[in-house]
RNA sequence: GGCGGGGUAGCCAAGUGGUAAGGUCGGGGUCUGCAAAACCUCUAUUCGCGGGUUCGAUUCCCGCCCCCGCCUCCA
């Protein structure tokens, strides 16, 4: 099956292949987040949806090289050092720290580099690409010191957000500054520096001040992945102006095609609004965990629906995600008892029903899951294998038709198709004296047939978070609720 | 107004021109001292609404309604 993606530019699914001669490169970008605050769980959903895009080409035996930027100097930033008194960077360091921690226990994987926008590399390179659009009349310098694109002068601008530049409006959510600008929908690459900056500024040859925000994306994307890239990324509210305009930056600077697949995610939504910062109904991760969710927990209801797809953030949601990985989890459990189990051949009790034979061994199910996600990651179809995997593999449990060969063939099969998920639970929590010392009690409560005793233990190791279940080979004990 | 995304069971959510995956919740059952887990079973004659094409449409076409986003801070 062919792998493809829906792309932004031409709003239809396409086939993949990256522009590396051997098929196998892949040059990726992702907007990361800007160092003002902690980063929400709407944030999250986007580097979720790159990193399940990641996975999935790696998975497919690509060599992925990402790279996200770090916007660690804007507006924000510079409002918010100097509300707090102190420097920029220390201002944005516990914030940048925080982002990593964050990535961390959501299980994502780390791109190859983290690029920051106050790096004096990064500055240097964004500097020489504004000389060279201002050698080619791209863009100009205005009364107030500034410099902006000319985008009239660029006529692939709008493209890719269909816009019809004549259409623009000013929606006055910004400064308006269309006294110095030739056209209202120029963008700024170099900001002047005022008062309202204090000590952050930079010099360059149209005076003291610091980068626009679109050009760092041009810059470090070109730095550190060349003039052309695979795949970008974003949520959609990226895709204007902020794409748009890295693509007249950079391609107004190599003449060449910037980007093969534009890959945008839908909003994370509460209450069925987007969640962001400005409307102030967000949720940061530590928000979450702090409820007792974990982070595989939040990590599944965040990927759990299609990436194109407007996502509902809810508590019931995070409910149904906890019990969906809790099911997987008994399902593992299953399993690796049942490999565990001696090998020896054991005469299969009664012939399985016709068909049921395929369900020894991975085979078409194993597939099904990656020919989902090949097409336009389609992770709500790869669940439903997964699952029905899951009910299958427990009625031959169930039924004394699956032997420990089986199990282990299983096994492996949750271990490739967990590089993408990334949703595995500790296989061993560890028991504490005073947990294991309940759980013996309990063993004997149960030998005496004191079933009032049993079941008083079983609360009292249920309340501190433990689960005793009684099954043919005796009591069970596991770990609940936010592993 | 322009440009997009979405409207499928209580909730979440796949999907196909031939009659609706999966998760979760709830009911019944097997098992169990009781539970839990697992399994079986029930829960959308129906896929926002109205037309059209077709032997047949949730799936294609036309029109309409509702929700959300972008239109220069935004993942």
């Amino acid at each position: 099956m062919p792998l493809r993606f829906f792309n932004t530019y031409s709003r239809a699914l396409e086939e993949f292949h990256p522009l590396d001669p051997t098929g196998r490169e892949v040059k990726m970008y992702t907007c990361g987040p800007t160092v003002y605050s902690h980063a929400h769980i709407g944030n999250f959903r986007a580097y979720l949806f790159e990193d399940l895009l990641q996975r999935h080409l790696e998975l497919r035996e690509f060599k992925v090289h990402r790279v996200m930027n770090i916007t660690d100097v804007d507006d924000k930033t510079i409002l918010g050092s100097r509300s707090a008194g102190v420097p920029l960077a220390e201002f944005t360091a516990p914030f940048k720290q925080a982002f990593f921690e964050d990535l961390d226990t959501l299980r994502i994987e780390r791109a190859d580099s983290f690029p920051e926008a106050t790096d004096p590399r990064q500055i240097a390179a964004m500097i020489e690409m504004i000389k060279t659009l201002m050698a080619r009349d791209l863009v100009y310098q205005a009364d107030d010191k500034s410099v902006y694109y000319r985008i009239n002068k660029f006529p692939e601008y709008g493209h890719l957000a269909h816009f019809d530049l004549s259409e623009l409006r000013s929606t006055g959510r910004v400064k308006s500054d269309e006294y110095d600008k030739e056209h209202v929908g120029d963008f700024a690459l170099w900001k002047a520096w005022d008062e309202a900056d204090g000590p952050v500024k930079w010099e360059s040859p149209w005076g003291p001040g610091r980068p626009g925000w679109h050009i760092e994306c041009s810059a470090m994307a070109t730095q550190l992945l060349g003039e052309q890239l695979d795949i970008h990324c974003g949520g959609v509210d990226n895709i204007f102006p902020h794409h748009e305009a890295e693509i007249a930056q950079t391609e107004g600077c190599t003449g060449k095609k910037f980007v093969r697949y534009w890959m945008h995610c839908a909003h994370l939504m509460v209450d069925g609004q987007k969640m962001s910062k400005s409307l102030g109904n967000f949720y940061t991760l530590r928000d979450v965990l702090a409820k007792g969710y974990s982070g595989r927990e939040v990590r599944y209801a965040l990927m759990r629906v299609h990436y194109r797809a407007p996502l509902n953030f809810t508590w019931e949601g995070m409910e149904e995600s906890r019990e969906a990985l809790r099911r997987i989890d008994d399902w593992l459990a299953r399993l690796r008892a049942k490999a565990e189990e001696d090998n020896v051949q054991r005469p299969t009790p009664k012939a399985f029903a016709s068909g049921a034979s395929n369900i020894q061994r991975p085979t078409e199910e194993g597939s099904g899951f990656e020919d989902a996600l090949d097409d336009d990651l389609n992770i709500s179809g790869a669940l439903g294998v997964l699952f029905e995997t899951i009910r299958e593999t427990n009625r031959a449990l169930d039924l004394g038709m699956l032997d420990p060969n089986a199990a282990s063939s299983w096994l492996q099969w949750w271990q490739r198709i967990d590089r993408v998920l990334a949703i595995s639970g500790e296989e061993t929590a560890a028991l504490s004296a005073e947990i294991s010392a309940i759980a013996e009690a309990r063993v004997q409560a149960r030998l005496a047939k004191d079933w009032r005793k049993s079941d008083e233990l079983r609360d009292e190791l249920a309340a501190k978070g433990w689960e005793a279940r009684d099954t043919k080979d005796g009591q069970k004990i596991t770990r609940r609720d936010g592993v």
